[in-house]
RNA sequence: GGGGGCAUAGCCCAACAGGUAGAGGCAAGGCGCUUAAACCGCCUCCAGUGAGGGUUCGAAUCCCUCUGCCCCCA
């Protein structure tokens, strides 16, 4: 399609001049006044070759933002980098042998030119990417701070163990049906050792302060649900003196030691309905509590449990969900002193409240379920409604079947069932998360080593400062099983103590990718800092982001950890002091979606954006992000998109004739009426341009300028004013007004053709421009359509000044014909007039 | 299974505090321009808002039920 303007040389001469002239970059200055900084910040990209759709929608809602504000005279801060470290690099590595330095490189290197052919304005100065040595550096500072300061610690955790790859696996590399992605083997849980962050000390705050955010209320109620606060009591149960033959109970007779058991209840109410106790088969009591003669079930569901993933443990249709064996042990409910059995059964995660509950059927609907299959003993403790199917009833009621505590609400009945815990120091009141700390131990070579060593007479013992950072080693294999190759390579593993100089073993983990993602945004405020992550006084500046925009995949775990890091770094002194919370207003944009699913790489339905840059153009594709729906909604990628894109492309190339050459034969004398309504049209376009910026509301901003093009090329009538055909020629400063402010409010959608234009028109930098104001006088309309209705049906339509008032509205309605026709004998009972806009009589 | 979002013309989408259902674009068709075509300009076509009920003078908008699609959690 031939257009009217190269749009590839115009594009590329702009991308030159707005790096070689810095254009984006700005600098904390302590005499800046701080009112007037602002930071936007769209998430940095995992380097995945060539932008993706995705990319594209992102930064082109960045950089929007970024030019427009920077225009209404704010300085904005505006960085970009990349999320380097990750396992598909490492992937690349095994299947095609290239290394994952060089692999990853070169996708930057892809994506980099994708962004600058897009034409988004970024402060290059401050690129970080997660590999680089001087980044890697200061994330083991950080790792460092925080294992001094105890938020680091190591623990036990189970893992995905491949038996035939001899590798971890992330969850995602499990398959649902709980094998390997790669060789198919079913998946087992092993015990290792492992790093972990504690943001479970953080939960309570991080859960009060969602409420301060100006986020999507759907992000803030993920995050809630993730964080999981539930207000219960733990307590003890015993085991009792009884076995299955009512003899005395055998277990090794530990006469002076009672047995215990301790479990987490949100429904202390249902206490009296307990009629058996559940152990995680990971439990460390397991093997204490289990008889000779069930040790072989038992062995049975601790074996089904390692090889079963949580999802499969817990859902409640799932098959091992109702899998589980008697241990052989009885525990006495604490409320009436009976004997109840203790099973084990894998929907009981030891990850979650103590490993162990107190199973009430009757009020529960897993225990339901799982007291069905197996036969055991249902007590209702809470009256259900009338006609009550036989199920489980988890609504209100009153209390039955439960001694003291008969006749009471559920709630009065929590109370006094915890205070009778308390009152005999068998349980305490307490808050229970769900949000369990922070596992950031990889077995993978791509990533941030951690930077401790293991020493046999130091333990573990972190590597000094001026050793830092602990590098990759580059000359490295990669196994096609996947096994850690850092664990395999011994110059690396070998190493000596940093404390007493003995042969020492270095940790051959290394972190989540979360972990730099967590912290990027404090980097980019001072990213040259050789001693320490950053200035706490520049971040303070910056800080926290004012506008963050990206995807709402994010939504839970980068953004919880980005908020947990921001806390915790405050805390161990590295972050600015009172600074809680990093991102104020956050921006979540839907997914490109492509056949009813999720556009991705993995799932190889990619639209690549690349050719549109050459058929189309930058600005035509950045426009089409941005017309085609909210930023928050979905978007379908369809047939259609590539004719939208080219008709972007054509409404640009409208806007090059209307402005790039002046027609002749304008007007000079007086303003007439067409001159002063077209002039009106330039002050209802800022106006509308501005309100939609504000809230986001991208696609409307467009229409509004296509429609304003429209009226401008009528009032203009190219063909006619040029052949000099006309008595009535357009105005001349008006014309040029309207050229411009239609330059000037597209300029932060479209950058290039409308910084082109305006360097030609007036051999200015239309982004260095100040944003246009307007007269809310002359934006306001002056005469609108009011509607009569009768009974809310319309009767008829008048053209009145819009400033009217309702006895002038009523009045002028009760002329109309028809109105006056029906109420000429009678009146109407009620007259609703909200003018200008309607006038309804009711009969 | 639980929570959330969305549903308006053939398609993408507007309608901001309940007040004229249409701003803009894509597609289709017609006319003009042209030797012809493309480009360009003008015009036309097309829905009563997923279904049903309720509140209201008035509902796309608020409430309830249902259907479909998508997302998150289990």
């Amino acid at each position: 399609m031939a257009r009217i303007y190269d749009f590839e040389a115009v594009e590329h001469a702009w991308q030159q001049r707005w790096l070689e002239q810095g254009t984006y970059q700005v600098d904390f200055d302590s005499s800046s006044d701080t009112s007037k900084l602002l930071y936007v910040l769209c998430m940095y990209p995992y380097p995945s070759g060539p932008a993706h759709q995705g990319h594209i929608r992102n930064y082109t809602l960045g950089d929007l933002m970024v030019r427009y504000l920077s225009r209404k005279g704010y300085t904005v801060l505006s960085p970009i980098g990349f999320d380097s470290f990750g396992l598909p690099a490492e992937n690349a590595a095994i299947s095609k042998g290239v290394h994952p330095r060089l692999f990853t490189d070169e996708r930057i290197k892809e994506l980099k030119a994708s962004l600058i052919a897009l034409g988004a304005s970024y402060d290059w100065r401050r690129e970080i990417k997660s590999h680089d040595p001087s980044y890697m550096r200061q994330n083991q500072l950080i790792f460092k701070h925080f294992l001094s300061t105890g938020l680091a610690y190591r623990a036990n955790a189970p893992v995905n163990w491949c038996p035939s790859c001899h590798t971890v696996l992330a969850n995602e590399q499990v398959l649902s049906d709980g094998t390997c992605e790669r060789c198919g083997t079913q998946v087992v849980k092993r015990d290792l050792e492992q790093w972990f962050l504690r943001i479970s000390d953080y939960a309570q705050e991080l859960l009060d302060q969602l409420d301060e955010l100006d986020w999507p209320e759907k992000v803030k109620t993920m995050q809630r649900n993730w964080i999981g606060r539930s207000v219960g009591v733990e307590f003890d149960i015993e085991v009792g003196r009884l076995s299955e033959g009512g003899n005395a109970l055998s277990s090794k007779g530990r006469d002076n030691e009672k047995l215990k058991i301790k479990v987490f209840t949100t429904r202390a109410d249902t206490s009296f309905g307990m009629t058996y106790v559940v152990l995680a088969p990971e439990h460390p009591l397991i093997d204490e509590l289990t008889t000779p003669d069930h040790a072989k079930e038992v062995a049975r569901i601790k074996e089904l449990a390692k090889t079963s993933q949580e999802l499969q443990r817990t859902y409640t249709k799932g098959s091992a969900s109702k899998e589980g064996a008697f241990t052989g042990s009885y525990a006495i409910n604490p409320f009436n002193n009976k004997p109840i059995p203790v099973w084990t059964a894998p929907y009981v995660l030891m990850g979650y409240g103590t490993g162990a509950i107190m199973a009430v059927p009757a009020e529960d609907e897993r225990d339901w379920e799982f007291a069905s299959v197996h036969g055991l003993d249902v007590i209702r403790t809470v009256k259900p409604p009338e006609g009550f199917p036989n199920a489980p009833w988890m609504g209100d009621g009153v209390k039955i079947n439960s001694d003291w505590m008969n006749g009471l609400d559920i709630e009065t009945a929590k109370e006094k069932a915890i205070a009778w815990l308390e009152e005999r120091g068998i349980g305490k009141r307490k808050v229970n998360y769900r949000l369990r700390d922070w596992l950031i131990s990889r077995q993978r070579y791509w990533g941030c080593p951690i930077p401790v060593v293991y020493c046999s007479d130091c333990g573990v013992v972190p590597v000094l400062d001026d050793q830092l950072p602990v590098l990759l080693p580059e000359d490295i294999e990669f196994r096609p099983t996947g096994e850690s190759p850092l664990a395999l390579h011994e110059d690396f593993v070998n190493t000596s103590c940093p404390q007493c100089n003995k042969p020492a073993k270095r940790e051959t983990d290394t972190m989540d990718t979360f972990v730099d993602s967590s912290w990027y945004f404090f980097r980019f405020c001072d990213p040259l800092n050789q001693d320490r992550p950053f200035d706490r006084d520049i971040a303070e500046h910056w800080m926290p982001v004012d506008y963050y925009i990206g995807g709402i995949e994010h939504a839970i775990l980068h953004l919880l950890y980005a908020r947990f890091f921001t806390k915790a770094l405050a805390d161990v002194g590295l972050g600015p002091k009172g600074l809680r919370e990093p991102f104020n207003k956050l921006v979540t944009q839907g997914m490109i979606r492509l056949g009813g699913s999720k556009m991705s790489k993995s799932k190889g339905n990619l639209i690549a954006p690349s050719k549109y840059f050459h058929t189309s153009g930058a600005d035509a594709l950045r426009l089409y992000h941005l017309f085609a729906s909210p930023p928050s909604e979905d978007l379908d990628w369809g047939e259609q998109s590539d004719e939208m894109i080219e008709g972007c492309g054509r409404f640009l190339d409208k806007v090059w004739r209307l402005g790039y050459d002046t027609p002749f034969n304008l007007s000079s004398g007086e303003l007439n009426g067409k001159d002063t309504a077209m002039l009106r049209a330039c002050h209802r376009l800022i106006a509308k341009v501005t309100d939609d910026f504000d809230r986001f509301s991208f696609n409307t901003a467009v229409a509004a300028c296509m429609e304003f093009s429209n009226v401008l090329s009528r009032y203009l009538d190219t063909e006619t004013v040029t052949a000099g055909a006309t008595t009535d020629p357009p105005h001349k400063d008006v014309y040029n007004q309207a050229v411009d402010t239609l330059l000037s409010c597209l300029a932060p959608m479209v950058p290039h053709v409308t910084a082109e234009i305006y360097q030609h028109r007036h051999n200015k930098h239309i982004h260095q421009e100040p944003w246009p104001s307007f007269d809310p006088k002359l934006a306001a309309l002056d005469m609108v359509t009011m509607v009569v209705q009768i009974n809310g049906k319309i009767k008829d339509r008048i053209e009145v000044s819009s400033s009217i008032s309702a006895e002038e509205a009523v009045e002028l309605a009760r002329m109309s014909s028809r109105v006056a026709e029906v109420f000429a004998s009678l009146e109407p009972r009620r007259v609703i007039a909200r003018p200008p806009r309607i006038v309804n009589f009711v009969t």
